[in-house]
DNA sequence: CCGAGGATCATCT
DNA sequence: GATGATCCTCGGT
């Protein structure tokens, strides 16, 4: 019998693998964070699999007051400084994880946030993480539990890392849309919030 | 549907 | 000692 129909197990070939090389390595957070859209976040640990679409993404750049880079190299914001291609996770409010792609060149402190994926593969998994009639990942907490992202990932190198690393998706048919980021209290009128006009898990509709 | 408040802790003042 | 790139629950409309 002949290769079945999982699409999910072709599409996981390692051509597909994003290589941020597809971008410029120093391009800024405000070209890669569109570019993001579209990508495929795939997550690989002892419980299985899980993919998700990206379908919502911020941009923080290294003059950008709300930006954790602002104020220089720190501790917690190490990884945001390194190379293109690394993870850089924070905890938040005590509570949560955020996710983000370092990018730009090394030393500038630019990174783009994930803030919201559509839920592809290992959804069992998700659920199980996030507790039964919850969202899964529609906000960046969300998909940061749904995903087992912690900051034990933080500084992972997504280039070659076989745990959490991205591929490249279909080119989006949604259009994309920019608008303020989220949360934030500083530089909160710049647009660079981009997601897929209509999608159902962006985080805020 | 919407807004308020609480949870909880690493980081920085 | 105060703050935050968030999420959940609860109460009012």
């Amino acid at each position: 019998m002949p290769h079945s129909s999982k699409s999910s197990r072709t599409s996981l070939r390692a051509p597909n693998r994003l290589t941020l090389l597809d971008f410029d390595p120093a391009a800024s957070a405000l070209d890669l964070a569109p570019r993001l859209l579209g990508g495929l976040i795939v997550r690989q640990d002892a419980e299985g699999l899980r993919v998700g679409r990206i379908v919502e993404t911020e941009a923080y750049l290294p003059d950008d007051p709300a930006s954790h880079s602002f104020k220089g190299l720190t501790p917690r914001c190490r990884s945001m400084f390194g190379r293109a291609g690394l993870a850089y996770v924070y905890r938040i409010y005590g509570i949560h994880h955020c996710f983000n792609v370092v990018t730009g060149p090394e030393g500038r402190g630019e990174a783009v946030l994930i803030r919201a994926l559509e839920p592809l593969e290992g959804l069992p998994l998700m659920k199980a993480a996030r507790g039964t009639g919850k969202a899964l990942t529609n906000g960046p907490g969300r998909l940061c539990q749904a995903l087992g992202i912690d900051r034990e990932l933080d500084g992972e190198d997504l280039l070659v890392s076989d745990r959490l690393f991205i591929m490249r998706g279909d080119a989006p048919r949604e259009r994309i849309v920019a608008s303020p980021r989220i949360g934030i209290t500083q530089a909160a009128d710049l647009p660079w919030r981009f997601f897929l006009e209509g999608n159902p898990h962006v985080s805020r509709r």
